[in-house]
DNA sequence: TGGACTAAAAGTGTATACACTTTTTGTTTT
DNA sequence: AAAACAAAAAGTGTATACACTTTTAGTCCA
């Protein structure tokens, strides 16, 4: 089972609605996705149930797939379970730090501050998210960075529809004066930080901003 | 999408698997499935699909579907994530909780009370873990109410395989601890008396015993 | 007896067919 | 011109067909 065709559906539209090229609300018809990809509706059914899973589209009865438009409730409840899950974790980084581990944060922070200033949005994006991850991949629980993987594009369709510029660098700076803490094993400042953190991403999102829905082809290329 | 017998054909299986009349390992073949619940292998295949999202059961290519059977490094790290989120909400509970939140709390110990003493597994497994679940529903997060619950029924295969009657009484005194704590809004106390809860279940499921694959016929009835 | 090879059986992966539902479009009526 | 209705078109939900892979069973040979 789980053939890698479907896998390469699911790819694609995470990428393309993760990078807002597939608008809040279209309608991804089976059939059209299907001639796109070149397979038949079974796949590209397999792709959509996979990211309903995801949340990342809506699935309506016999009304067909949409994507998804998170509500800022929703957002906000993630977030909070974003705070819980990584405060704890700068905490048991702190506590395990290795100058390996720091090195491995230190770099990927220096990728994210220049994506930033080459303003590749998508890119930044991405980085910007995988900090996260990167965290608890490098504590050796697999389990945590794909749960972490999951909020993260879970809600990447609401900070990304709301992130500025502005908000990517101070979203840089903050992941620095993470690690600097974490590097100092300074447990309580680690977490104060990335507790702030989240919040001010959090607090760049409760404001709703509407979009119209995009045209499959376009988007797709 | 997402008709009501695929989720009839989860939930059987789920519960199958979960009360541990499917031992892991054990093939799902999706014609046997598709003939015992009368529909085409179509809807069958849904049903694996999502299992295997929840972790459930594992799909090879090529080779179909088997009950899972998690790691103890990965049950491991399952409980690690919980610790995380649980003394958090832990925490937040503590802070919020309102006479009505307790009140719910203590009926749910009690309940558990009582299928701890007539020894009903099915019952008190679902109770033991749904403490932790109605935590989260009380304090109104849905998101984590449902992550939870995923990361609970997770690990459902390996500490039902694992849990005595006498651990499943340790539990249940221990949730009336933490209960207490949180009544009393004893912040530091319930957040110490989760954490250790949760390492005490961890605790019951270090050691590896296996267990034959079981017949699908039989198992489901 | 036991191991290697082979043919048959069983099973999975994908496409297609068709029934049924929703949406669209065109017509009629007020 | 707008609302209501009807027919057609498009789309989803499920079953089935068929190609290809894995497993099983049987046969031959050492």
């Amino acid at each position: 089972m789980e053939t890698s065709s479907t896998h390469h559906i699911v790819e694609s539209l995470t990428r393309a609605i993760v990078e807002h090229r597939l608008h809040p609300g279209t309608k991804l018809a089976e059939q059209k996705l299907a001639d796109h990809f070149g397979v038949s509706r079974t796949l590209v059914r397999q792709a959509l149930f996979q990211l309903s899973q995801n949340r990342l589209i809506k699935l309506e009865p016999a009304r067909g797939a949409f994507v998804a438009a998170p509500s800022v409730e929703e957002a906000k409840q993630v977030f909070a379970v974003r705070r819980m899950l990584e405060a704890e974790m700068a905490r048991a980084f702190a506590r395990s730090s290795t100058p390996a581990r720091i090195k491995a944060l230190r770099e990927h922070v220096a990728q994210e501050k220049l994506a930033v200033q080459q303003q590749d949005v998508p890119s930044r994006t991405e980085l910007l998210g995988d900090f996260h991850v990167r965290m608890a991949e490098l504590m050796g629980n697999q389990v945590l960075a794909e749960l972490l993987s999951e909020l993260i594009s879970r809600c990447a369709l609401i900070t990304l529809m709301y992130q500025s510029t502005h908000a990517a660098e101070h979203s840089n700076d903050e992941h620095a004066e993470i690690v600097k803490a974490l590097a100092a094993k300074d447990e309580e400042l680690a977490v104060r930080l990335m507790n702030e953190h989240l919040l001010h991403v959090e607090e760049n999102l409760t404001f709703d901003r509407k979009l119209p829905a995009s045209e499959l082809s376009l988007a797709l290329g």
